[in-house]
DNA sequence: GATGAATGAGCTTTCATTCAT
DNA sequence: AATGAATGAAAGCTCATTCAT
């Protein structure tokens, strides 16, 4: 085998290791899932985990930015096209609220791992650096619509908190099984209350 | 010693355990506090500590309990006062980041213990119950204002995700050293923001 | 009050301890059974318990003398008779078939906590001088059926081990469930078979 | 190392753990024997030993089995040969002494591990499965006695529980240091006995 | 005599990580 | 690269016993 597609090989067993462990980290918690969970499930041994990632750690820290920039990437879809501000938010929430069905582990990590334990990300994720993908991206939507005249001109935090804890708090509403209505069924009240909040 | 004074002392004392565990819980997350830990810092013998709570997770249940209930107090004040909804929702955001400030435990705990070891909460905490002294007063706040007609009528966990994930949004980019500016200067702009959103 | 009845009341209270925790012991075993459960099912104290037995294994050991007492004591009654030694063996199976059923808990201590926690009785019940009360009586009633030429003269613990361990064993297997039939229902084939083994 | 010599080594390692925790079982009870007193005498770690036997109760149970298996398989030799009921009982009663003098560790495992530890052995070993290898046969042993007319024909638990009972009971006695003499000194006495107790 | 809060050593079990093969 | 047996520190929890009241 060419050793392109030996490092080829490599990348996708990383990948896959990273895919299988972000699913169990979401669903059963950082400190409920073991190592040995992890490689089981992936039927692999958990010496030849360490081959690929060094610690535990270091296995969530990948998990957040790899799920950062998933999340980014479409995002910048959105924010890409010719849509108002007020179409882009509606297209934002209705994404993320599709994904937070579809795939909800990478919601779900968020939330419940990266959210939660400091101390795993304090090491290397200091400010947001994990997560630059997915804000970067909310920047550049906000500046757009600022620049266009369709938003306020407002602190950027002040904006970026409401979207990120708006729609994270509605998924984690979601996980504790309290909202009587699917996930979608929030889609038009929430964009319109996030447009009404930051339309100039 | 009479009886009264004694079950006095008692609850004194599992107060204080509550507030100890509260820090410890907030700060070094649920999972890497122990319950030695908690002992040393009171002072007191871990078996002791059993004599009040039975066990790690009763007494995680027992905290977010107390704390709902803490903030819940609070907001019912605001509630009972004849300030209009715009009014309202800036002095609770008032309030709730002076507590983040002040008892910044209180807030973190929900971030950080509550809202993401859902294991541990799971039995004896479905759907919110043991957050619900929290959640009525805002359900009250929220009606009040559709009432009077201040407040634009929508499904109630729309207004109130946005509420909770907006605040605790704010508070976790305090915690994750995001914001260039202190909580309070963000009070203005999120309140305006939230009353936008919310407003007939 | 007079002395006369405080030393009685406290020998009443002793005897009800020891009551209770033979309960106790014999249905949750030694060392599954706590200090504060005893002191529970009494209403009283755990420091008020110790003022009566020294220590958990005291309790223990004395438990077993007054339980060998009284198992001894009704069998000498059935010594004290002019009946056969055939017909003395059946009395002495039903006595203890019908203890059993009424007392389970007498026997069962012998069976599973004497039996089994060596530890415990090492110290203090030395050979089986705990259980005197007991073998005397059935060594008096072996002498005498040997002397009066009806039973077969043979090593007495050889004799007695048949008696101790052939009863014991049928109640063993009542108390795992095994047996098909009421305890009762071998008096019969029981008192045949040690009879055969050891007439003359 | 070949897959097959792996394999054979491991199954060697377990049952080196369970001699092990057989003998300090047996020797100082099971409440008694801790987790790493048996890795200690076995040289290797308490986490490796969790390898082999996911719980403390667990190994107590495969203890069990296999001695019941060992047991039982040296009866079977008996049963197997042409000798008469009466010599079997005699070889039988031979076999069981040798074996609590050469192991007494098996022998006093049943008597002070499993018949005293109701709640260990009570999920997987209900009735007597645990220990089936054993009495299945004693089983085989009467059966074959009864229908060549050598034994009288009586319920079956009359007979297995005087067997039982009667052996298990000398060795207790023979364990407490009550005995006068070495335990092959009762051998004949137990054998006619019992041989009286079960002809026909 | 009576109380029960307090102590702390000790238990079973878990799991991130290593390393000989 | 791949395996998984092995390590051992550390966790949550228990309970016999003491002692101030």
């Amino acid at each position: 085998m060419s050793i392109l597609k030996i490092a080829e090989k490599k990348a996708l067993k990383r990948e896959s290791i990273i895919q299988t462990a972000l699913q169990l980290f979401a669903s059963q918690g950082f400190h409920k899932t073991t190592i040995p969970d992890i490689a089981k499930k992936l039927k692999m041994s958990v010496g030849n985990l360490y081959n690929y990632f060094a610690s535990k750690d270091i296995l969530a820290k990948e998990i957040i930015k790899y799920t950062s920039e998933s999340l980014g990437t479409k995002i910048r879809e959105v924010n890409d096209t010719d849509a108002s501000s007020e179409e882009k938010i509606h297209q934002i929430v209705t994404l993320y609220f599709t994904m937070a069905k579809e795939k909800p582990e990478m919601i779900e990590y968020f939330l419940r791992v990266y959210l939660s334990n400091r101390e795993v990300f304090n090491d290397g994720c200091e400010g947001m650096i994990c997560v630059s993908g997915f804000i970067t991206e909310i920047m550049i939507f906000f500046d757009d619509g600022v620049s266009s005249g369709e938003l306020r001109d407002q602190d950027f935090f002040s904006a970026f908190g409401l979207f990120m804890g708006y729609l994270g708090g509605m998924v984690f509403l979601k996980g504790e099984d309290v909202l009587p209505q699917e996930i979608e069924f929030y889609i038009d009240d929430i964009s319109r209350n996030i447009y009404n909040a930051l339309k100039a």
